[in-house]
RNA sequence: GCCGAAGUGGCGGAAUGGUAGACGCGACGGUCUCAAAAACCGUUGGGGGCAACCCUGUGCCGGUUCGACUCCGGCCUUCGGCACCA
């Protein structure tokens, strides 16, 4: 399969070697664990795979160079945790059995077991012992358990809310079967129907979500998203009075944070699923409105919230009075006004916001200012004035305030008058964990006709998943039709009753698993807590970008209340987190069905896992992904080979000492060791691997012309292999035992530095007239700033420059070798 | 649409506000060979010049600065997320 430009041959076996020392460090088990290893810990994780079937190279892109950073540290002292498991509980499984017919137990267990030896051939330090799985009963439990404490906590509740249905296949649809509104098998436009469903209070945990003080090394972009995601706003919730409707409820609760415009307000908006729809829109209005909210049932969230899609709404018929003005107000509604958000219902207040005012000019409602912008000459607006500094106008007594202090001004009105209060809302919402799927966690709830809901007592976990389900194409959970799984005894009377049947949602398992890993066969506790305590928080967390928000949040939550179960002391999980980018293939996302997914064993059996890995952290920074190259490939393979020749060569010829390119050959190794170090440290592995092929093309010519001594080149040989062997760790083991060093090489420590060294003895003053670089002068290092600007300005090339014009400036920046002239 | 990123040679990319293009791939020329592959040596952003050199160039438009790939403002394009894929 060797392709026209690639080597023709390795210079060495990797297959065998890869084979030899994997089965070495297994039999010596070098990658285990121990908890009571005295040098300080480091907890490097890596968000564990879904077993889909294949190691695919976008998982090696993601574990290679974190088993390359994990390596780094073991070599700088530190007694390493850096385990792997499968997340294994999960849709695409469910579609197997679905559609092929296969149980998704064994589904899961087979597509493990390959991806398990595939993980092997990378030759990470995984340490096996430590694996978990998430669909078997022994984790699961845990789920159960942490639901049940939740549930005593009343951080675990049953509410109604929407999900995608499918009319036809009578069932609840994941968002990827949802294609362009319709079901992906069916093809039936999907509806959004409410349901009763289960949620963790993730909400009751906002606030201490947005505060990132005890994360010491997050990108401040997945700060920021995880800011923006959970989004606070402070504010009044104020009610609008509808007492003379002859409806139960006597008002309608709207949050704003812009309580200063209320007098602005011209119309309501309720979400069309706000329960007040259908019981206040009057008799000929109905007929309208009731279609609207049929079609909005069938428009998506992202939809709904465009600001470029046209507003749209339906008035009810019913009128709302605004309590500050005394003002009778129509109630429309509308979708650009969700549910989910705040009360289900806002003001509108056209003049100042953009939406209402959108809407406002659509229906021909009345677009009243009422915080005058500065210098407003009483026109109407041509666009909705947000700003937030302007004077209260038609606002009552309000008048003529600013509207910051109309704002506190009013808020405290309605506050003194029981119209409302204020509040804080959140634009996250509670996390709904139930899925109406079988592959998953049961809730462990129960339905008793006499007692009502009841837990299942601790004692009776795990409840499980029962094994003879059956998978029919309809899509339903096989749990709802399963009476060995659906019929049980309440715990409280003994009576008959019913099991849950909604399953939870995969982030439940993936929110705590870096807890599982200290104590895999705990049976007692989901962790033993002493040995949570010792390994503490993850060091470092790396995973793709696409879990910047939901997954990162769901277990800083889940750690959050974990500690206030007292299980463990911290509440921040991860104190560093780094996120890789995604491999391409032609310039595309990987995708089975666009058929360019790129499987790295045939790279690995020919080229060995170590140029694989190679390639892949030279590709370019590790946060920007990259383009899967196979002509890219092949330079790694032949550096591979340039390392090995220059590892085995025979020395005998060289100068016992004193090589005339000692000095530079050990000023570059130097400052190799420097850029390679504080490169990993960064994870810029890319930079890491060109310094080490500088150093190798100096090597290779020193070589040649037998210009280095035979005890620098056998340092510099030592330094090379060390340096290299987080990141290829089968060939340098190898070329370690070659060179006479005692095994292993994954035991010793990094090589060090001396700045002193490293340190350049001749510089280049680059000097710039008006910018431009016209001179460059080779100086002595460490140049004072005088010589350097005599220098300069006695330069003929920058004398040609500056004869004849007045030299106004002359800078000088000190570190830098360069001077610049400025000249008019 | 909203939130968050990214745009540099033929390609992947490098560059604390200070020499743009390190390192690698590819291409071209050469050495070796009967020949090819591999390996090794050299050239390689664009334009001009016999040459020394000069001009130009980091998605687009503008700004700050002695100096901008880098900072600021406005666009364009691509990518990640948007709550039941994980």
């Amino acid at each position: 399969m060797a392709t026209s430009s690639r080597p023709s041959r390795l210079r060495y076996d990797p297959a065998a070697i890869d084979r030899k020392w994997q089965r070495r460090w297994d039999e010596d088990r070098i990658y285990h664990v121990d908890d009571d290893d005295p040098r300080p810990k480091w907890y490097a994780l890596t968000m564990y795979p879904y077993p889909s079937g294949d190691l695919h190279i976008g998982h090696w892109y993601a574990m290679a160079p974190s088993d390359a950073h994990a390596r780094f540290m073991r070599m700088r002292g530190y007694n390493v945790l850096h385990p792997i498991g499968f997340d294994a509980f999960g849709l695409p499984a469910e579609n197997a059995a679905i559609k092929r017919g296969i149980h998704p137990y064994a589904w899961t267990m087979d597509n493990m077991e390959r991806m398990r030896g595939q993980l092997r051939s990378m030759g990470c330090v995984y340490d096996w012992d430590r694996e978990i799985v998430t669909c078997l009963p022994s984790y699961y439990r845990w789920n159960q358990w942490f639901f049940l404490k939740m549930y005593e906590k009343g951080l675990a509740y049953r509410a109604a809310a929407p999900v995608n249905w499918c009319p036809t296949c009578q069932t609840v649809l994941a968002n990827e079967q949802v294609i362009d509104g319709r079901c992906e098998r069916t093809g039936d436009t999907v509806i959004r129907r409410e349901m009763e469903q289960w949620f963790f209070k993730i909400t009751a945990y906002a606030d201490e979500l947005l505060d990132f003080s005890g994360v010491l090394d997050w990108p401040e972009r997945i700060k920021t998203m995880q800011t923006n995601w959970i989004g606070r706003s402070e504010g009044v919730e104020i009610s609008f009075d509808i007492s003379d409707l002859g409806v139960d409820e006597r008002e309608i609760a709207t949050f704003t944070t812009r309580i200063d415009t209320v007098f602005g307000v011209t119309f309501l908006v309720l979400a069309p699923e706000h329960p007040l729809v259908a019981r206040i829109t009057t008799g000929e209005r109905r007929a309208e409105v009731e279609a609207y909210v049929q079609q909005a049932r069938e428009a998506s969230e992202i939809d709904r919230l465009s600001t470029e899609r046209e507003k749209t709404g339906v008035f009810t018929g019913a009128y709302a009075i605004n309590r500050l003005s005394g003002e009778r107000v129509p109630i429309w509604t509308a979708d650009y006004v969700l549910l989910t958000y705040g009360t289900g219902a806002v003001m509108g207040v056209p003049a100042h916001d953009a939406r209402d005012f959108e809407f406002a000019q659509r229906y021909g409602l009345e677009i009243r200012v009422v915080v005058a912008p500065p210098e407003w000459d009483g026109e109407p607006l041509p666009e909705a004035y947000l700003g937030r500094t302007g004077s209260q106008v038609s606002s009552g007594r309000f008048d003529g305030m600013g509207n910051a202090e109309g704002y506190e001004a009013i808020a405290d009105h309605i506050v003194e008058q029981g119209w409302g209060e204020r509040k804080v809302t959140y634009r996250m919402r509670d996390w709904l964990i139930s899925r109406q799927r079988y592959w998953g966690t049961p809730i462990p709830i129960l339905y008793c006709d006499d007692c009502g809901m009841q837990p299942v007592p601790e004692d009776q976990l795990p409840v499980l998943l029962p094994e003879d389900a059956e998978f029919k194409p309809t899509g339903e959970s096989p749990l709802k039709q399963h009476a060995g799984f659906l019929n049980t005894t309440c715990p409280q009377c003994g009576g008959a009753a019913t099991r849950e049947t909604d399953t939870m949602d995969t982030f439940v398992d993936s929110s705590w698993y870096f807890l599982r890993y200290v104590s895999v066969d705990e049976g007692d506790a989901p962790f033993d807590a002493e040995k949570a305590k010792l390994w503490g928080p993850v060091d470092q967390y790396t995973g793709g970008a696409e879990h910047a928000v939901m997954h990162l949040l769901y277990a800083r939550f889940f750690t959050r209340v974990i500690r206030d179960l007292g299980l463990v002391g911290h509440g921040e999980p991860f104190l560093r987190l780094f996120n890789q980018g995604t491999v391409l293939s032609d310039h595309m996302k990987m995708s089975k069905s666009r058929g360019n997914v790129v499987s790295p064993d045939v790279y690995v059996s020919e080229l060995g896992a170590d140029v694989v890995r190679l390639y892949l952290m030279f590709m370019g920074p590790w946060e920007g992904g990259g383009d899967w190259s196979d002509a890219g490939i092949n330079g790694l393979a032949r550096w591979m080979n340039r390392v090995w020749d220059l590892c085995t060569s025979p020395t005998d010829d060289l100068p016992a000492d004193d090589g005339p390119a000692d000095r530079d050959m050990t000023r570059r190794m130097h400052q190799t060791i420097r850029r390679v170090i504080t490169d990993i440290e960064r994870f810029k592995y890319n930079t890491a691997l060109s310094a080490m092929m500088e150093l190798t093309n100096e090597m290779g010519p020193a070589l040649e012309a037998r210009t280095v001594s035979r005890p620098v080149w056998a340092g510099t040989i030592r330094s090379l292999l060390l340096l290299l062997a987080p990141m290829a760790p089968h060939v340098t083991e190898e070329l370690w035992e070659r060179t006479g060093n005692p095994y292993s090489i994954h035991a010793q420590p990094l090589p060090e530095w001396d700045d002193a060294l490293a340190a350049i003895e001749e510089a280049t003053l680059v000097v710039q007239v008006n910018g431009k670089v016209r001179d460059r002068i080779a100086v002595p290092a460490g140049i004072s700033e005088a010589d350097a600007r005599e220098q300069a300005l006695g330069s003929e090339r920058v004398r040609a420059y500056t004869d004849g014009h007045e030299v106004t400036k002359v800078v000088f920046v000190p570190g830098r070798y360069l001077v610049s002239v400025v000249v008019k």
